[in-house]
DNA sequence: GTCTATAATTTGATAGAC
DNA sequence: GTCTATCAAATTATAGAC
């Protein structure tokens, strides 16, 4: 059995990745976990803590299945394709937006800690994706990375409203060129 | 002077781009038109009704905007180009997010007439570009068409996160080739 | 169309016992 | 760490007067 603390940030990323930062509140992530809201609050003071720690334990866990680009070419594997790939198992597996997209989306409204953790998560995708266009001999390889970090989040977010995953093909296709 | 029920969709309108569906409120749209909220509910009985009505007329005024396609070449005028700027113009100018790009994030959360306005967005939208995209004589209409709203949705996103418009005009640089 | 008044629910947050 | 109890505020929504 997990700890608790890691039992609450799964519940409250899986609630947040469905509508947003208002889609999780204390008192459903308590009740989903078997305790009460006033202990959720003893490991998270505030909201902004929670959705912050949300947002951190989201970017390592993305990063961490992503893996090394060094590596990755090392074992003889398309950085591109690992990475189009993690986008496509947020559609068709889980079935929910990218927590950092939709997060990204209202970031006009949400408290400053909460900001600070998804621009974490922009910067050290765009860090990524560089590296590995920078590894393949790509030309600009920082624009590279920020058209698909934009078409791949873009991507997911219109095939999930239009419930439709093969568009997400069809619009990230040109990426695995 | 406008009508009361256009003040309160610009107001809602303005809210939700901000921060999605929970953002606006019949209270918080009623102090800043004038009114009191239970003469918003006279007008829009329900929120869904509400961000029904939101999302339709942007849709409308965005559509009604980009213009006809038929109509911009007749005047010489790339409509590529037109959307991209259209796009442009909600980052530079009204520095909030796509409406439906937004509420299309949170779709899962939201009410079964609100989604169906956001299909609505993006369809028309796919029409209109693969409608440019068949005009220059693309191979795959359909696919680019994808491909551009993708980038698009995305990019806004994205360069709204780190608060950067540099990056839009980065990440879409390969759409106005 | 707009108002007052109010209901029912949910929310983030805290005090204090165990 | 978890609980009970509670608070103040905000939310959607309705009834009925003007």
């Amino acid at each position: 059995m997990e700890s608790k603390v890691n039992e609450i940030l799964e519940v409250a990323e899986k609630m947040a990745r469905d509508g947003g930062y208002n889609a999780f509140s204390f008192r459903e992530i308590a009740k989903a976990v078997g305790i009460k809201s006033s202990s959720v609050h003893y490991h998270f003071p505030t909201k902004a803590d929670l959705g912050a720690a949300v947002a951190r334990n989201y970017t390592d866990a993305f990063m961490s299945n992503l893996g090394d680009v060094a590596t990755l070419v090392k074992k003889n594997k398309d950085p591109i394709k690992v990475y189009v790939q993690a986008f496509e198992r947020a559609l068709v597996k889980d079935k929910q937006m990218c927590l950092c997209g939709l997060l990204g989306a209202e970031i006009s409204s949400l408290p400053e800690g909460v900001v600070t953790e998804i621009n974490t998560f922009f910067k050290r995708n765009i860090e990524w994706l560089t590296d590995a266009y920078r590894e393949k001999g790509s030309d600009d390889p920082g624009a590279r990375a920020l058209q698909t970090l934009s078409l791949l989040e873009g991507a997911l977010l219109v095939s999930m409203s239009l419930s439709s995953p093969k568009m997400f093909d069809k619009a990230t296709a040109l990426i695995l060129e």
